[in-house]
RNA sequence: GCCGCGGUAGUAUAGCCCGGCUAGUAUGCGGGCCUGUCGAGCCCGUGACCCGGGUUCAAAUCCCGGCCGCGGCGCCA
């Protein structure tokens, strides 16, 4: 699209347009000086490409323009597009004029180019910079492409898009610490999952999904923590856990094919390929689980929550990728996990895991009023506080399940980096809070 | 919060075990050479031992405390 700075994107110049007069803007990537040749690669959304400078043809100002030029200045360049076997791709800009539209301090506190790595931590710390990076933007655009195709499978299954509210009244769910807010001089929290809207959403508008942010003020200090996070929830009336269970493995498969498709490129420059998918996922039931952790010689008792040691060592025995975890405890699962109708000890639940991070989890819901508060009452949580949710089962509450998945444990599947610090373009943490 | 490891130029690192150097290298930055680079090359230069205390003739190096970071664990409906 052409604007007032720029008729073409980098990425878009090509050899077939020798001889075309154009005019990018971005920012200088790397400079080659080779005294009477002078190459500047420019950098904008797109990509890159080559600006060249001849001594001999070139005017003066211009090469005098080329010489102020920093890494990361902001430049417009007009000129003509030459098809030439040397440069990268094969095409280059000779240009006619250079503007600095914006000149860059120096020395950068981190290198863009790619040359010299840095720490996570310096590159949280100069995280804008950090971002310019090509990795960076390979990783922005797997997420866009995940994004995209989980909303579209959703959709085709009849999901509408929703959003519930952030800002709650009662911090009584459960476990998790929630951030306090005054809300018109009353208290309130930032909510920590959109789990009870959305089941009423469902109760009204049957499949809902929604995809936004939520807070948990823990303690955990772990590369796949935040404070700050995006949940990709859906909920379902008229389903169970073994509905929603399969349409999580086919957005997954779907989204998988879609970045191995799409972002070639982008995966290239992260070095990874994303793991095998193919339907079914495979389903290890709990007590299963147990059971082969046992036998490896794991000190574990049905009834204990798996822990991270744990799953590192179930992926092993199990020698897959991507598995399900189904049937948990009851009493470990949240109150409105249903428990199974023939052994009311196991509940209709499930988790994914990728190697030994649990991506998503979810259940089929109780959607009995009575059973709901007897939930309540076990896990001692004050039924009182709960009424503006269970008011509801009262008029007319499906059966309903659903499942909620982090976004950047997602990402990390399919980019292959450790920290969801990284995956996060400005990551909310204990210690962070700045950029 | 606990355990482990670490903190050296703007960035990333070597040196630390075995105390003594003008603290090495890459990249960046400044200067010089160079008309096809693509991590350009070559030459010259620039810039650093986290903070505080201790041991010692002498500390980047050993010891103690602090701060910060990373990993593991814990916590996380």
């Amino acid at each position: 699209m052409q604007t007032k700075y720029k008729s073409v994107m980098c990425k878009d110049i090509e050899p077939s347009m020798s001889g075309q007069s154009v005019t990018i803007a971005g920012w200088v990537h790397q400079i080659r000086d080779l005294g009477g040749k002078k190459f500047i690669i420019v950098r904008d959304g797109s990509g890159l490409v080559q600006v060249t400078v001849s001594k001999d043809s070139a005017q003066k100002e211009l090469i005098d323009i080329v010489e102020q030029l920093t890494l990361e200045s902001v430049i417009q360049v007009k000129g003509v597009v030459k098809a030439d076997s040397r440069a990268p791709r094969g095409v280059e800009i000779v240009p006619t004029e250079i503007r600095i539209l914006n000149l860059a301090k120096k020395p950068l506190p981190l290198d863009v180019s790619g040359k010299v790595p840095a720490d996570l931590d310096t590159r949280l710390r100069e995280r804008v910079l950090d971002i310019r990076r090509l990795e960076m933007r390979a990783i922005v655009r797997i997420g866009d492409t995940a994004l995209r195709v989980i909303r579209e499978v959703l959709r085709s299954k009849g999901f509408v898009e929703v959003f519930t509210p952030k800002i709650i009244a009662t911090a009584t769910e459960g476990g998790a610490n929630l951030f306090p807010v005054i809300y018109f001089g009353r208290e309130a929290f930032l909510a920590q999952s959109p789990q009870l809207y959305k089941e009423l959403l469902a109760a009204s508008l049957e499949r809902v999904f929604e995809i936004a942010p939520a807070w948990r003020a823990e303690e955990s200090d772990t590369p796949y923590h935040l404070a700050e996070f995006i949940s990709i929830d859906i909920e379902a009336a008229f389903m169970d856990y073994e509905d929603v269970m399969k349409i999580l493995e086919e957005v997954i498969y779907e989204v998988v094919k879609a970045v191995k498709q799409e972002n070639e490129e982008d995966l290239k420059i992260l070095n990874y390929t994303p793991p095998e998918v193919s339907l079914p996922i495979p389903r290890v039931r709990y007590v299963d689980a147990v059971n082969m952790l046992r036998s490896k010689g794991v000190e574990i008792n049905v009834g204990e929550d798996l822990s991270t040691p744990h799953l590192r060592v179930l992926n092993e025995v199990l020698n897959t990728p991507l598995y399900f975890i189904t049937e948990f405890p009851t009493k470990i699962r949240a109150f409105y996990t249903k428990p199974k109708d023939d052994d009311p000890l196991f509940s209709e639940s499930f988790d994914l895991v990728w190697k030994h991070l649990e991506l998503a989890s979810g259940s089929s819901r109780i959607h009995i009023k009575e059973q709901l508060i007897k939930a309540l009452t076990e896990r001692g949580l004050n039924v009182e506080s709960f009424s503006f949710f269970i008011k509801w089962f009262d008029y007319g509450m499906p059966p309903h399940a659903g499942w909620g998945m982090g976004y950047s444990r997602l990402l990390l599947m399919l980019t292959g980096r450790s920290s969801v610090k990284e995956v996060t373009l400005f990551p909310r943490d204990k210690k962070r809070l700045v950029p």
